[in-house]
DNA sequence: TTATATACGACTTAATTAGTCTTATATATA
DNA sequence: TATATATAAGACTAATTAAGTCGTATATAA
């Protein structure tokens, strides 16, 4: 169905509210997740992925909370969505090192190579935009 | 994930099996199913899209099957995919006349409209892929 | 020491995708 | 005209993935 997942929709909202409202100061998961009506819980779980890609830093504690870990001009689609979803491939074969060991018809197939062409305009794209872009 | 469906892997597959073997006769759904180890009876419903789409012609009973209907220069790949998947959009809230009734976030997401327009650049790509391209 | 915040694995539920079963209809040909 | 072969199509089931929840641990400012 070609969907981005919620949670890769929940990620960008979030570092978008991030780099509108981060003023040298830590959000929180709470802020963020109240204001869009997202589960706290699952949104707290992406912003550690997100942490884990060096795309923002935490603070735990009191006062805590997350900040951006780079200028919006360095922060690209890819880096946000890749940071969530383990991969983002039009299919299994794609983005596997044995092609054959994610798919049974790898073999016979007919349409792998000319889908892998596609994918690489898709990466493209994703590569292409930052988020100061989309603020 | 960003995955196209099985199902329309499995019909790019017949209409790039279909342009390469189709010499002035039909082609039926076992012949392809066989041949990548496809369901018979999944691939024949993908078949009868193709057909509702005017993508290829049907020909029923003994000697019957299927026959491009169109030059493969002129078959896109975002015909085929279309025709398979009701809408192939990367959030719920694209392609919807009414975006709020999709989606219980519409009015207060700040991603929607960055995201309609790599969906627009995603169709691009998909709109300048012909079959013909891909043999 | 307490309140507040992130960290994270295990688990459950919901939704979608993939595949199957069944019955009907069309048609070339013997 | 009977038969074998092919498509047409709706209902159903199984498998997989996505989305969300629960519980517990850890860090830290005040
Ligand atoms: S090899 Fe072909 S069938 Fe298998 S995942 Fe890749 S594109 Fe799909
Ligand atoms: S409105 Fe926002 S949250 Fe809702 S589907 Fe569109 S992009 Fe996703």
């Amino acid at each position: 169905m070609l969907r981005l997942s919620k949670k890769s929709e929940y990620a960008l909202m979030a570092v978008k509210y991030m780099a509108l409202n981060q003023n040298g100061k830590c959000i929180t998961v709470k802020e963020i997740a109240g204001i869009y009506g997202i589960s706290f819980q699952l949104l707290a779980k992406l912003m550690q992925k997100l942490v884990k890609n060096n795309i923002i830093i935490s603070q735990q504690g009191t006062k805590g909370g997350y900040m951006l870990n780079k200028q919006t001009k360095d922060i690209l689609l890819a880096d946000v969505i890749s940071a969530i979803e383990e991969n983002y491939s039009l299919t299994d074969c794609i983005e596997s090192e044995d092609p054959e060991d994610s798919c049974a018809r790898a073999n016979c197939c007919i349409i792998r190579d000319p889908l892998a062409k596609v994918q690489q305009k898709i990466n493209r794209i994703f590569a292409e935009t930052t988020i100061k872009q989309i603020l």
